[in-house]
DNA sequence: GTCTATATTTGGATAGAC
DNA sequence: GTCTATCCAAATATAGAC
């Protein structure tokens, strides 16, 4: 008796969600190049095959990986937007940022090295660039904030702002021991004044 | 006639030479998976069999330019060193540190994407070791410039000073516009206080 | 000391059986 | 829907001629 549409489909997804998991797994520990496609298939516990049946293959997993980190980077823009106070807000993308890198520095590191991927790799530098262009939203809103805390000069001070922030990242994800909370503190003092003054 | 031992020395020199700087170019544009054997020994205008006359494949290549690295971040430190005040000598590794990326930012760019690779790439990860260990005697020298500067908490004042200025090193390295030279002016602002006060 | 030709390996992708 | 077997391209590395 053949399997109903529904019992497909479920199945569909399973195995795509499967496949998509394992790539992300593979892509953290071996980075994008020296990923290849049998070690994600080993990993999924499928055959290679199969993976041409539900992604147009390694590039196409990645494209995935990348569409999930820019609705990450959204979200965090999202919840910061919700509060009314522009120093509050700063503070939420910081933690936001902050926490979610080290829930998972491996994440970060990846989407940093292929973000200094040079750009004559055609193939790489197009997912680098819808990182950027997503950052780049994010800066923009970033200045927003700035400009209504008074800053003199919004997109230079939020231009200072993202590379410490970034730079906090950067250092977490490749020093282990790094202490993100006391760094989160200080940022927070330079660029975060109190409400009440 | 056969040649003479100099002459050959001399031969080997510049052989070698030369298809390091290319393998440096083509290192530096394509990154060191997607940069080929084939592409450095047309870039050098050599062919390929030669250039494993000279070094030991690849990796050996890498393995030079790694080394010269090194050498150069040490010699930013030493530069520093140089100055007696200590407030000096931290604008002297951040002149140092923002004029060298700012007249070659793809130098940059690749070592970090260098330091970003996975730990599980054995290969790569001995290399992005050794840039770590420099950058770890970096820090060393520069805990001691804040100390000497009188900081309360000097490790940690330390550690966010390096955060900021790599943070910097990123965004410029990533985007083409960024304004170094306003950024530098508000990192000396901040963590280099005047001498006469 | 340098080149050309070739061996070897690896990995992405496809075709067809089940 | 999944697997096995195979193809094909690219790239590292080597052998041997000049």
């Amino acid at each position: 008796m053949p399997r109903s549409r529904e019992e497909n489909e479920r199945i569909r997804q399973s195995a795509m969600a499967n496949i998509g998991s394992a790539a992300m797994e593979v892509f953290l520990e071996r980075g994008y190049h020296a990923a290849s496609i049998e070690d994600i298939a080993k990993r999924a516990g499928v055959a290679k095959g199969l993976i041409y049946n539900y992604y147009r293959g390694k590039e196409g997993l990645l494209a995935e990986i990348v569409r999930a980190r820019t609705d990450e980077i959204a979200g965090v823009i999202e919840e910061a937007a919700a509060s009314p106070e522009p120093s509050e807000q700063l503070r939420r993308i910081v933690e936001g940022a902050l926490g979610h890198i080290d829930r998972n520095p491996k994440a970060y590191r990846f989407f940093l090295h292929l973000q200094t991927q040079p750009e004559e790799d055609k193939i790489l530098s197009k997912y680098s660039e819808m990182l950027n262009k997503e950052m780049s939203r994010q800066f923009e809103t970033q200045c927003d904030i700035f400009r209504r805390m008074g800053a003199e000069e919004p997109v230079l001070r939020s231009l200072y702002f993202s590379s410490t922030l970034h730079g906090v990242m950067l250092m977490k994800s490749v020093y282990p021991g790094y202490p993100v909370e006391e760094i989160q503190a200080l940022i927070i003092r330079e660029f975060c004044p109190d409400r009440p003054r």
